[in-house]
DNA sequence: GAGAGAATATGATTAGGATCATAAAACAGG
DNA sequence: CCTGTTTTATGATCCTAATCATATTCTCTC
């Protein structure tokens, strides 16, 4: 997360988008940093018969789409508000202006990109694995991790089954299927209806 | 790709490995950074079951291991060497100190995380879409794209069966029945066995 | 060039998640 | 409170990659 200030003194906008809405499409040339100010963003893919993959999903303080940005590629994903959001947004000049004037930023972009590819190197290894019980432990255990939430069914969390099986490449059928049988065995809990971990 | 004498100037030792050599190991705290010299490593995962998963093949120039260390966490895989290697080998001081006196070697390997962030994300969402064949062409080119080979089947492919199958989280059966179909279709081409693209 | 080990090949069977169909419960908004 | 929509739930069937078994081809070394 970057200073607001500083993204305002580096020129930075703030644009606002109502929910539903695309900030840019997979495919298209990285032009802008962004940092969320309110509300939600996801990045994600469609597959050919329209099935969804979420990449992530960025919440107040955290950037998103920098990797292409700085790796000079097109965006491997689209960007849509989940709610209505506002965020800040930097021209690709003005970012690396800031990365270049300002190296305790850029060296903690570097440690977002950082974890962010730890993050992505456990679940490409763990959805590759197969096991739909064992992909969605791992990805509850990761957001509860990044929520810094600590000790046994403390971690509520706020994604429909549905999400969740975008976010692990399943189905839905098969991820309330699954999460029922992980209360079973007592990995996780549901009360009305949300998950508990 | 870090500059050798640069490396070397800020303390760098260079280590042989014998192929089968484990460098790191899942789970470790990270305290090195690390760039192949000669030689081949591959960062790679084993589930409960024993199947590996392949995260990544490095070869000379490209560094790798950096994430954790910047993140701050514990190795999330294995680090083997395929061939006899060598590799440069920094502490996590001396990395940092070069990363804060060198901001264009900085920005480089912000852009190198960048693209590899890339690359997974790309992969975490071709490998949830199923298909065993998309996986397969997938990965191909960006292995091609990496070499930076052009042209059709230009591009030879330097991996068994068996390590396509790792890195795409499939069956060796299952890849070898793909490759042929992707032959039949005229996806790519299999002389002496090799698979061109 | 013979023999051993690795890599590729191929058929048969199984298993487990996707798919399809349908229902019920929760929720939002007037 | 009623109504339409979203989310969760559940059974039945299908399909395809995993698994198992076995064979063939290639490669390397002595």
């Amino acid at each position: 997360m970057i200073d607001e200030n500083l993204l305002l003194n580096h020129g930075a906008k703030k644009v606002a988008f109502s929910k539903g809405d695309q900030l840019f499409r997979e495919g298209e040339s990285a032009l802008n940093f962004y940092q969320v100010a309110s509300g939600e963003i996801k990045m994600n893919n469609y597959n050919e018969e329209g099935k969804e993959f979420i990449q992530g999903i960025f919440s107040i303080g955290q950037s998103f789409g920098e990797p292409p940005l700085l790796a000079n590629v097109k965006y491997p994903a689209n960007a849509e508000a989940i709610s209505d959001a506002e965020v800040f947004q930097l021209t690709k000049e003005q970012f690396l202006q800031l990365l270049s004037s300002n190296p305790t930023v850029h060296l903690k972009i570097t440690t977002t990109l950082a974890k962010r590819l730890y993050y992505k190197a456990i679940m490409v290894s763990e959805i590759s694995s197969q096991e739909p019980e064992h992909r969605i432990l791992r990805i509850i255990d990761y957001l509860k991790h990044v929520d810094k939430v600590e000790g046994e069914f403390n971690y509520k969390l706020n994604l429909t089954r549905q999400q969740l099986a975008d976010l692990t490449g399943l189905r839905v059928e098969t991820v309330i299927r699954a999460t029922k049988s992980l209360e079973k065995k007592g990995e996780l809990q549901i009360k009305k209806r949300k998950v508990y971990r």
